[in-house]
This record gives structure tokens, C-alpha cells and sequence, in this order.
DNA sequence: AAAAAAAATGCGGTTTTGTGCAATATTTTA
DNA sequence: TAAAATATTGCACAAAACCGCATTTTTTTT
């Protein structure tokens, strides 16, 4: 590869997603990390970018730092995506649905993650497609307009075709009687696809959600192997899962 | 072999590439380095490449590999998307590839519109998505992230099960003889199965890309219905493609 | 057609550039 | 504050570029 090439794909990069880590870059273009450095010192020095300890950001850095506040709750989402985000690692096969919260963990990994995202999700895919190493593969069929999510028969076949290592998904209601609920039925089936094509199940939701009921059944809670919340493990709210066998984060 | 010849072979070697290494270029003519290095030296001085350290870049060099945000004879696009979008009417089963032409015609489809459009590219797919009397399917499958478009057997098998009324494609070179030609295998391989699988094959192309050629064959030139770029149907450089029966808009 | 001039090419030696490695210093994180 | 991650620096080596010159090929002139 040439050394221009390599400026440009690095340039391509900073662009993309606002900032670049050296290690990641090194790795993706299998050059040693000095080479990359040397090359974001050029570039810095041409003011293409700024170049800071570990990697780079695009100069309109400062004005995306903050952006979507209009996300509900999203400061607690973003609390919960790093929880989500630890439990992925190298290598892994990941299946996961849709919702703010789970495309708010898409855009928080790690650029150096190798691993491979299933979803019919299309925002989620969106945000999997700006990470270089991460694999995207996308659940075909219609598209529901509402949950911006394929679903449907060719959808859930395929799901079953899977056996993933994790399954992440973004909860409507949970509590401990009733286990998970939610209120759309075609969601319904996705989820409790993904749950049974899935070696470990988590769940992502804010506090707020928990204790509530939805009209439709999900799956029981006993299903669940990791709950995570914006809270405190230890919280009162969440020891009756704790108690009830479940890995709160 | 001519200096002319040899240049005029490097020239065509960065078109199609849009990159060249001086060793390689070597070896293939059998000549010394120094010779193909004044070659670059030559061309890079007429404007015709970039000459780089190891070799010499297209001059679209950054626009192809990366394409920007703004997007390349925006205009020109715009006007191919009204002329292709004329062809849709309600109703109608519409399967369609990516690429920037593609995309501009999705985001210029009116409000009213009431089809069902397939596409595996994931920026046209967002781009139906909100057209609300739109049905959307993605063809699912692994996502390319150079053409951000799912590609594989899976995709290539859910194509052969439509009968659509029409199929829509950006292309990126046709000429006479050669037909559509292209440089990525897979998107080929999506290319021809959709082409088998409409009715009627509709290519769009901005008139640069007239009369070029790709290393990929896709299909006959005759394969074609209905060509469209930003041109008067009357102009020259289209007769060819009238008098070989092609319907040109 | 032969001679002269000009251009193109290849080659040896030198210089520059690009890259990786190791030792050391600095910054960040826990 | 200690440990881990990242930077810096100097160096070595290979690849590529450059330079001058001899040789060959092409063009021009006589």
C-alpha cells in the first residue's frame, strides 16, 4: 500500500467518525504504529487533522462531541452501552435488535473490535457499517417503517440459522412476575428469536423501565443471563433480579 | 515498444486501477524502473496522473476510493433521478442496485409514490425507508463496506426469487462493444442477477461514464431497455446506443 | 544513403525516503 | 503513585529516486 493511499484512508477515517486510534489504523493497514504515527504527523502538519495522544480527531471534533440530546435519557444510554460494550470481545459472533439504546452502543464501540454484528436493525447497521474491522451482516426482508427493523418469515428463518455467542437487546418492559414484555408483535418474534438462537442473552434498559408491563410476553426473566441499567448494581430497584439468579451490571 | 504505447498503457493502467506501482509497470514492459519513472515524470508534468513515491495515483483518485459527501456532479444526478423516476409508476416492483445516481433518485421519489422497492444497498434502503407509501425489503447478507451493500449468496438467491416490473441500476461503464462493465466482482455478480431478474433493465449514468470501460463484465449492451444520463436523448454521443435499439432518455 | 544530431534507454553509484525496531521518556489510567 | 499505554528518538536497512554517463535507437541533415 502506498504511502499516499494510506494518508487518504487514514483522512477517510477521521472524516467518518471524528477520530482515529493509532493502534486501530495499525492494524487495519498492518503497518507498524510508528509509520501511522508519522503519518497523522504529517497530516496534522498539513492541518488535515489534530493529532492528540493515541490517535487523531477531525477538526469539526469539538462541534460533534455533544451532539444528540434528543435522545431520551441519553446520557443514562450512554452509561449502558459501555456496560454492553465490556462484555463484547475479539472474535465474537453478535446478534442484536434495535432501539436508541442499542444504536447508542453501535456508535460507543471500540474502533479496534473485530467481531460480527447480525441485526435487521437499519439504523443499527448504519452505525456497525463505520467500524472497519466489525463484520455487518444484515437480517433481509421487509422493512417495518415504525421499528425501522426487517421483519417476518425470511427474517426469523434466518435468525435460527445462528447460533450466536451474545444477543443484545434493547427492552420495553421487564419485571420479575411477567418477565420481558413489549407491544409490538412482530418485535416479539424477532426477540424471542434471537433469545433462543443466542448462547448468552442480554438485556439493555434504563431503570425506568423496570417493574413495567407491556401487553405482549417476550420470554420469562428467569431467560435473561445479563441485565444491565444505567444504576448501580447494588441498587434496591434491582436486587430482586440479582436474587433471582440473574448477572446485573 | 513505443514510449507512446507505454504511456499510453500506463495512462489506461491508472483508469482502471487508480493506482500503479513503477516496479510492476517494470516488469510487465520489460523495461528498467528509471524509464517507467521518467514516464510518470512525463505524464504527472502533462497533469495526466499523480506520481507518488513507489508509483503514481489517478487524479479521481480520492473521489473513487472514498467517495466524499458532496457528491460528484451533484446536478447531472439529480437530472438523471427525474428522468429515471418517470418510469415508476404506482404499483410497480421496483429492484434496485446503489451508488450516488441511485441514491439521488431515491431522496427525489415524490411523497405519493405507492411501490415496493428491493435493494441491498443500505444508504438507498434508508433513503426508501422514508418515503411513507414506499414498501421497502432489504436483501439480506454480509455487508460490503466498500459499496456499503449486502453481497453474497444469500442476497444473490433472494433476487432469483422476484419477478420484478423493472430494475434500476447505476453503472459505471458502458460502451458499444464491451457492454456494462465494472470493477468489483460481487456488486457484478448482484448486477447480472438482477438484470435476469426484471422485466425491464434501466441503466443510469451520468455521459462521463459513456463509452468507458472496466476490467468486470456485467452484460451485452443489448441487454439494456432504457439508458438514462443528464443528456438530451439527441446528442451525439447516444446515437449509437439508438440505432443499436436501446430507448434512450 | 551516410553522417550528424537528438532522443531514449539502461547501468553503476549516491542520496533520499519510508519503514520497523529497540531503548527511553512521557502521558494516561486505575 | 504504580502500572499500562503511547510518544519520542536514534538507528539500521531496504526500496525508490536521482545523477551522470555510456550505449543504443530514432530522427534530421547533408
Amino acid at each position: 500500500m502506498l504511502k499516499k493511499e494510506r494518508q487518504a484512508y487514514i483522512l477517510h477515517q477521521v472524516n467518518l467518525h471524528n477520530k482515529v486510534l493509532s493502534n486501530s489504523l495499525s492494524s487495519q493497514m498492518e503497518v507498524s504504529e510508528d509509520t501511522i504515527r508519522r503519518d497523522l504527523q504529517e497530516l496534522s502538519e498539513v492541518g488535515k487533522l489534530i493529532k492528540v495522544h493515541g490517535g487523531a480527531l477531525s477538526h469539526s471534533f469539538n462541534k460533534i462531541t455533544y451532539p444528540s440530546t434528543d435522545i431520551y435519557a441519553h446520557s443514562d444510554k450512554r452509561i449502558i452501552a459501555n456496560k454492553a460494550i465490556s462484555l463484547i470481545k475479539d472474535g465474537m459472533f453478535v446478534l442484536t435488535g434495535g432501539g436508541t439504546t442499542i444504536i447508542e452502543m453501535a456508535r460507543a464501540l471500540p474502533q479496534g473490535l473485530h467481531a460480527t454484528f447480525v441485526s435487521g436493525s437499519i439504523p443499527a447497521v448504519v452505525e456497525y457499517m463505520n467500524h472497519p474491522m466489525i463484520e455487518v451482516i444484515v437480517l433481509g426482508d421487509k422493512i417495518s417503517k415504525l421499528s425501522k427493523m426487517t421483519i417476518g418469515a425470511d427474517a426469523l428463518a434466518k435468525i435460527k440459522n445462528f447460533k450466536a455467542d451474545i444477543c443484545l437487546l434493547g427492552i420495553n418492559a421487564i419485571d420479575m412476575e411477567h418477565g420481558i414484555t413489549d407491544n409490538d408483535w412482530d418485535v416479539v418474534q424477532l426477540k424471542q428469536h434471537m433469545i433462543s438462537s443466542s448462547q448468552k442473552v442480554v438485556c439493555l434498559t434504563i431503570s425506568e423501565k423496570i417493574n413495567t408491563l407491556q401487553p405482549i410476553h417476550v420470554c420469562a426473566a428467569n431467560k435473561i443471563d445479563i441485565l444491565i441499567t444505567e444504576l448501580d448494581p447494588g441498587d434496591p430497584l434491582l436486587q430482586p433480579y440479582v436474587e433471582a439468579g440473574i448477572t446485573v451490571l
